[in-house]
RNA sequence: GGUGUCGUAGCUCAGUUGGUAGAGCAACGGACUGAAAAUCCGUGUGUCACUGGUUCAAUUCCAGUCGACACCA
């Protein structure tokens, strides 16, 4: 082959555009393999509820990072693109393009720019911060991090305890300033990347979500989240699809109306990634049906 | 058929002692560096059921009409 040059190939776009047909069938073409990008996906307890490719979908393409942690396990996005670099450099020896595909907007972002090194907080420090938010509310992080940080304290949302939380917990255990840490850096990769988008006119979109959430349904959504009701409490299922049907199986609503929510909440997060990813212009836009056009569009950039 | 209550944003409702109206949710827009399907921020989009009357001015008061509900026949 003339052209040693490797391509990670990124399809996002909002969740249930189509993102892993269009992969699959890029992927046989290119005869190569795909990693995921979805923070969901990587559960091997969840399955209806994340739309995970289902086995037929798995045989046709060796497929990364679907089910390979347990919803017990503690994961970041620093791990994720550590990991995703590791597999990268072993592909990347038998092929010259590998797709990275997931609606994930900071994840995908992390392989391919990458991000800042921070160590890991101790635990204990991340629940006794979170007892004060608490117990004293946020005003006492935001005085926390006014002290500790002033200048991120001038640029963060104040009103996000997520955000507190994190800068609290990365100063308090680097004893240095989170501001001075995040230098928000571009990293360089020895590969090139093509991103491209899947869209579909929002009604297209809105009904596609509102079909797979009955399909959700109907192959037994309800009795997975059944299942996994002693760990409600895991990060992993502070999601929508399961937090919906824990209130119906709390009978607080009925399982009509957790459906009607799972749908709202769907098209809420479908919003959000295209906010996301409408920020960065690198992205090339399509439909998922144009698959002819992509796959010229990826062959023309590699050629 | 009679009496009563109600009719205000996409939905649930508040309100205006008469000066053309506002909450929650939804919707729409945005942010995002180790929880990210998370978390957070911003924006009111309206023939105040309809037709008349009183009034400088009516969504508000009055009458009628229509619709919903309740009770009485």
């Amino acid at each position: 082959m003339l052209n040693s040059a490797k391509y990670l190939v990124v399809i996002a776009g909002p969740t249930a555009v189509g993102k892993t047909d269009v992969a699959i069938q890029l992927a046989s073409h290119f005869k190569t393999e795909i990693i995921s990008a979805d923070s969901r996906q990587f559960y091997n307890e969840m399955s209806v509820g994340t739309a995970k490719p289902d086995t037929q979908q798995l045989g046709k393409v060796k497929h990364h990072f679907i089910g390979q942690l347990s919803i017990h396990a503690y994961y970041n996005v620093s791990k994720f693109e550590n990991e995703v670099l590791e597999l990268l450099k072993e592909l990347f020896i038998n092929h010259n393009i590998v797709f990275l595909v997931g609606g994930s907007g900071l994840y995908v972002d992390a392989v391919c720019n990458g991000i800042d090194d921070f160590p890991d907080p101790a635990p204990e420090l991340r629940s006794y911060l979170k007892g004060i938010l608490l117990d004293e509310g946020i005003s006492k992080l935001q005085e926390m991090l006014l002290a500790l940080d002033p200048e991120y304290f001038a640029a963060v949302d104040v009103n996000n305890p997520n955000r507190l939380l994190r800068a609290l917990e990365v100063c308090l255990t680097t004893g240095k300033k989170f501001s001075e840490q995040r230098l928000n850096n571009s990293k360089n990769r020895n590969f090139q990347i093509i991103k491209i988008g899947l869209n579909l006119p929002r009604p297209e979109l809105f009904n596609r979500i509102g079909q797979r959430v009955d399909t959700m349904i109907d192959t037994g959504l309800v009795n997975e989240v059944d299942s996994l009701l002693p760990f409600r409490h895991l990060n992993a299922l502070n999601t929508v699809g399961y937090k919906e049907i824990f209130e119906f199986l709390d009978e607080k609503i009925s399982l009509r109306q957790a459906i009607e929510n799972i749908k709202t909440n769907t098209r809420r997060y479908a919003k959000r990634q295209l906010t996301w990813f409408n920020r960065s212009s690198e992205y090339k836009w399509f439909e998922p049906s144009q698959l002819n056009e992509i796959t010229d569009y990826i062959t023309m950039i590699c050629r």
